[in-house]
DNA sequence: GTCTATACTCTGATAGAC
DNA sequence: GTCTATCAGAGTATAGAC
């Protein structure tokens, strides 16, 4: 008994929570509002509150369950995978997909974050910054291979290849004209080989600022 | 006198959308209070109201103010130089400093379209179509050269390298260990030549997802 | 665990004096 | 062009019946 119980509060969680951030992506933090919330799942605004003193606290709970989620689908998509280049590979398409396909709860955590104040934000960066750090080792094991260019960091890599990925989930719509597949490749070949041909890298290189230039 | 009026009045445009701009970013749309940003700038609501009739009017100009910024920036860094590809480069680090070094408003623009609604949030795109369709032309250059890999779409690069660019803002601190100028040269690299050093080229291209991987 | 009813606060916007 | 004063509505949160 006490199990099947336990099974109905995890699902209604889900489904509260869903909504929250469907409606937090709509119109933001404090567009949302638990008048709609509640609303929406079928129950009252004192009902809601009593699973959720506070509308902080709904925000919190999402966003560990974003965590939750978007951890879970990269290691089970690396699960297995030993070599490092593809277990960034895999993981990047991973994410994407939890980004875009999942529902809004990932989007928020991503774009959102902001709008929680005090207490409540920093423990949402500490746990955001978990996950970054996630990334970090695997971006690692590809540079203790040897396989990564010496000259450029490997943390900025980290938020630039996140920025590359996490920008997709404000232009995406699953109608669109490229699937995820071809996006998550065309990121892939993009961080991993650029995106000139070959013979084009020594006039990259080699582009300089004119001089007169002001450094910014 | 005329001339004289017309300057104060640009000039207290530009000083109460930078105001309201900072607001925006830190709270948001609906976070952001008309009587907040009348307050920070030494007026009651009562005379904020007298220059923008609705809130949203605000946004609505202050995001064509953030438009014409990041344009004018752009094409000023640009200006003289025949060379596509350093057009490019250059294009993007005038980009990125407008973003990030300016002020709030280009932040507002790219961030936060999406709290508007209607008829403004439909000009606020056309608006935003427009900047990107002037980037297009920049990839577009480079493309006729012959430079770029032909297996690639040229618009989904720009979006993917608008998401690196644009990612940074969520990120930046003046007083961080990067300087703006190693970030951009670190995008360029990253975007033109890729982060796996040459020899590694081939791995990352034969690296295939496992079979029973689901297609996404 | 959900409902009803409500207290209290803040918000955008207005009208009219100066 | 700015101020004072205020309205009508929406917001979070609460208290207590069921």
């Amino acid at each position: 008994m006490a199990r099947v119980r336990e099974k109905d509060e995890v699902a209604d969680r889900e489904f509260i929570l869903n909504i929250a951030a469907s409606l937090i992506r709509q119109h933001g933090f404090k567009g949302m509002t638990t008048r709609k919330i509640a609303q929406a799942c079928g129950m009252l605004p004192g009902s809601l509150h009593y699973r959720y003193r506070t509308k902080e606290a709904i925000v919190v709970d999402l966003m560990k369950l974003a965590m939750e989620r978007s951890t879970s689908a990269i290691e089970l998509a690396c699960q297995g995978i030993d070599d490092p280049l593809l277990r960034v590979r895999m993981g990047l398409r991973a994410h994407l997909e939890t980004l875009v396909n999942g529902n809004d709860i990932v989007y928020v955590l991503l774009f959102e974050w902001r709008s929680l104040e005090g207490q409540a934000r920093a423990e949402m960066i500490a746990l955001r910054d978990e996950y970054e750090q996630f990334w970090l080792g695997m971006i690692k094991g590809v540079q203790d291979l040897g396989l990564l260019r010496r000259d450029l960091s490997v943390s900025l890599l980290k938020l630039l290849s996140f920025g590359a990925v996490n920008w997709v989930a404000t232009w995406y719509r699953p109608s669109g004209a490229m699937t995820l597949d071809q996006i998550a490749d065309t990121i892939w070949v993009m961080v991993t080989q650029g995106v000139l041909v070959p013979e084009a890298h020594e006039l990259a290189e080699a582009s300089r600022y004119p001089s007169g230039v002001p450094s910014v």
